[in-house]
RNA sequence: GGUCCGGUAGUUCAGUUGGUUAGAAUACCUGCCUGUCACGCAGGGGGUCGCGGGUUCGAGUCCCGUCCGGACCGCCA
């Protein structure tokens, strides 16, 4: 006989029934006359009890079971004398009639619990005792959730969700590919794909107008905490839009997950052009859930004397609110902070507005009074404000200004992951400008479209064309980004032009594409979210890797299989492939 | 490629200006215990102080190198 119910379902409208349970042992307390046993499984925990009046054999056997011990209990459904409000079937018990050990364990290497004793690596080494776990167990529940009624969403809409390659050609532009050798193919390589971009274009152009894919992607990059080289997006694009509509779309799906899988009802998505989001908050994704704007402050601070502001190109500062007891102490540490080579500011000026008339300031040798006031109302600080100024190159400045404010708003708990404060950021800029290789990059990527009103730039000043480029930033993570693609032949080779390739460059590796657009293509546009962050966002985690089942640490490596790791002699061979690195 | 933090019992950590036999909690083992649910009580075992050099009468502690993990900068169209 199979289990007949889970660990987790039986009540007291039970009592009195015959059960089976399977479970794996949670902790078990021997109290010599009779043994209590939790019993876990995928659903919830429930009490066991083994009595050695009833039955001293089975409770012997039950006194011996360690934790993680895989058994299979039948027995009577009991209504308890002391209930556990803790337990969801914390009024229940079941004494146990018939015990088997499925399997022994050893004893895990930390405890599988909520509160886990277990570090980081540990877990990661045995993750398969750690998904064990509830917290754990929960966090991939949101995931399927959240891909479930992803699907159901833009199913409604008449999206397709169509399966696109995983070994595609190698790009030079953007991130490093992922390189796969081929056997059939001596000396040539398939890429894993960093997203399905050129494959869904190609799907407009044939004509299935809404498409969408939940996908993994690869990039062979550095990782970071919101960072792995395998990750998951939603991948969507449709045909015959303009922004306004993926805008509208997507905005939609959004609200639509927040409302299902957490009951949050997001407000109207803010909108922020991409040179007002720099200027104000020295970021491309700014977290608006606080303020602590940019105010610029160059014209009232230089010609003071104060050599360093004098001869900066901006003097930037902000206020941070009700923060003029900032105790010496903790602006030495703010000082300190921006000094670190991460930020690299070569020091910190504060004005401390103590009321009308008392204001105290590490400049005070070079402003006046008058002129410190005059600055505390130009920056609309009030009594018992604490204004922070940063001065430089503009755009370092604003850089390293954003970085502290991100740091006084956590220092000041302003960023409650409770608040969700969701923002488009439009209008980016279509190419920059790498100084070391002497020419333009895609800022998003070579199918991106300049704004029609932008496209006469292209011929001399490039460099200002604006895109139609739009991200998702949610509380200053990019949850996604996408842009209007082109769709005329002409612009796409104008663009791979002007981003330095050769025709018979752009056409050895995109002809593909710009052929298709010589058959009709329509207009569209689409937008990724990055799945695995949306999840982290959602489960009020920073990190992407506890929303992953088997992830990778920082290095890249999954230290649980322990890949990557060499091939044989053989297969290399096989390959057609000779190592450049002496076997260690 | 770079910066910072960490590595001590199965596990999580403490370990003073370099100085006796390296500690605590928890887990584990043994015994006792009939209403526990972080059960309780008594006892016990458990250490390559990441690794390799160096300084020193003496190194867990100081120095150099290296490996591993984490956070970040660069990088991520």
């Amino acid at each position: 006989m199979h289990r007949s119910n889970t660990c987790g379902e039986l009540r007291i409208s039970d009592k009195g029934k015959t059960t089976i349970l399977s479970g794996w042992v949670q902790r078990s307390r021997d109290l010599g006359g009779m043994t209590f046993v939790d019993l876990r499984d995928r659903y919830g925990i429930t009490q066991l009890v083994f009595n050695m009046e009833h039955n001293s054999d089975l409770c012997e056997q039950a006194r011996k079971l360690g934790r993680e011990y895989v058994i299979k209990v039948s027995g009577v459904i009991h209504e308890r004398s002391n209930k556990n409000a803790k337990l969801a079937t914390g009024d229940i018990e079941v004494v146990a009639e018939k015990l088997e050990l499925l399997n022994a364990s050893k004893t895990p290497p930390f405890t599988i619990d909520d509160d886990t004793d277990g570090g980081d690596e540990l877990r990661m080494q045995y993750r398969y005792l750690d998904l064990r776990r509830n917290t754990v167990k929960e966090k991939l529940i949101l995931r399927h959730k959240l891909a479930i009624a992803t699907r159901a969403y833009l199913d409604k809409q008449e999206f397709l969700e169509i399966e696109t390659p995983y070994l595609i050609k190698s790009t030079p532009e953007g991130a490093r590919d992922f390189v796969v050798p081929s056997r059939m193919n001596p000396g040539e390589f398939y890429a894993l794909p960093q997203s399905p971009q050129t494959f869904k274009q190609l799907l407009m152009v044939s004509g299935y107008d809404r498409y969408f894919q939940i996908v993994r992607c690869f990039r062979d990059e550095d990782l970071r905490a919101d960072r792995q080289p395998e990750f998951t997006q939603i991948d969507c694009e449709m045909a015959f839009v303009e922004q306004e509509d993926i805008l509208n779309t997507f905005e939609g799906l959004t609200k639509h997950l927040f409302q299902e899988i957490r009951q949050v009802t997001l407000p109207t998505f803010a909108r922020m052009d991409y040179a007002t989001a720099m200027e104000k908050y020295g970021s491309d994704k700014p977290d608006i859930r606080f303020g602590m704007e940019f105010k610029d402050l160059t014209e009232k601070m230089q010609g003071h004397g104060f050599a360093i502001f004098d001869n900066a190109a901006s003097v930037l500062g902000i206020v941070v609110t009700g923060q003029a007891e900032y105790s010496r102490k903790q602006i030495d540490a703010l000082t300190e902070w921006v000094k670190r080579p991460q930020i690299g500011a070569k020091g910190l000026v504060y004005i401390k507005y103590q009321g009308e008339g008392i204001v105290k300031s590490s400049v005070d040798k070079f402003y006046s009074p008058e002129t410190l006031e005059d600055i505390c109302q130009h920056i609309g600080a009030k009594t018992g404000d604490l204004i922070l100024v940063l001065s430089g190159n503009t755009d370092t400045t604003r850089k390293q200004l954003g970085e502290l404010r991100l740091h006084m708003a956590r220092e000041l708990n302003l960023r409650n992951p409770e608040v969700f404060a969701p923002l488009w950021v439009v209008d980016f800029p279509l190419l920059e400008w790498n100084a070391d290789d002497n020419r333009f990059f895609a800022m998003h990527h070579p199918f991106t479209s300049p704004k029609p009103e932008d496209i006469h730039l292209l011929e001399n000043e490039a460099g200002k064309a604006r895109a139609n480029a739009y991200d998702l930033v949610i509380n200053g993570v990019e949850i996604g980004g996408g842009s209007i693609r082109i769709h005329d032949r002409a612009l796409q080779s104008q663009m791979f032009d002007i981003l330095g390739f050769t025709s018979e460059e752009a056409q050895a590796q995109f002809g593909f594409l710009m052929s298709a657009f010589e058959y009709g293509a329509p207009p569209h546009g689409g937008i990724a979210f990055g799945f695995d962050r949306l999840c982290s966002m959602m489960g009020g985690s920073e990190t992407i890797r506890d929303y992953i089942a088997f992830p990778k640490n920082n290095s890249g490596r999954d230290v649980m299989i322990d890949a990557p790791a060499k091939i044989d002699e053989k297969q290399l061979e096989e390959l057609s492939i000779k190592l450049n690195v002496k076997p260690s």
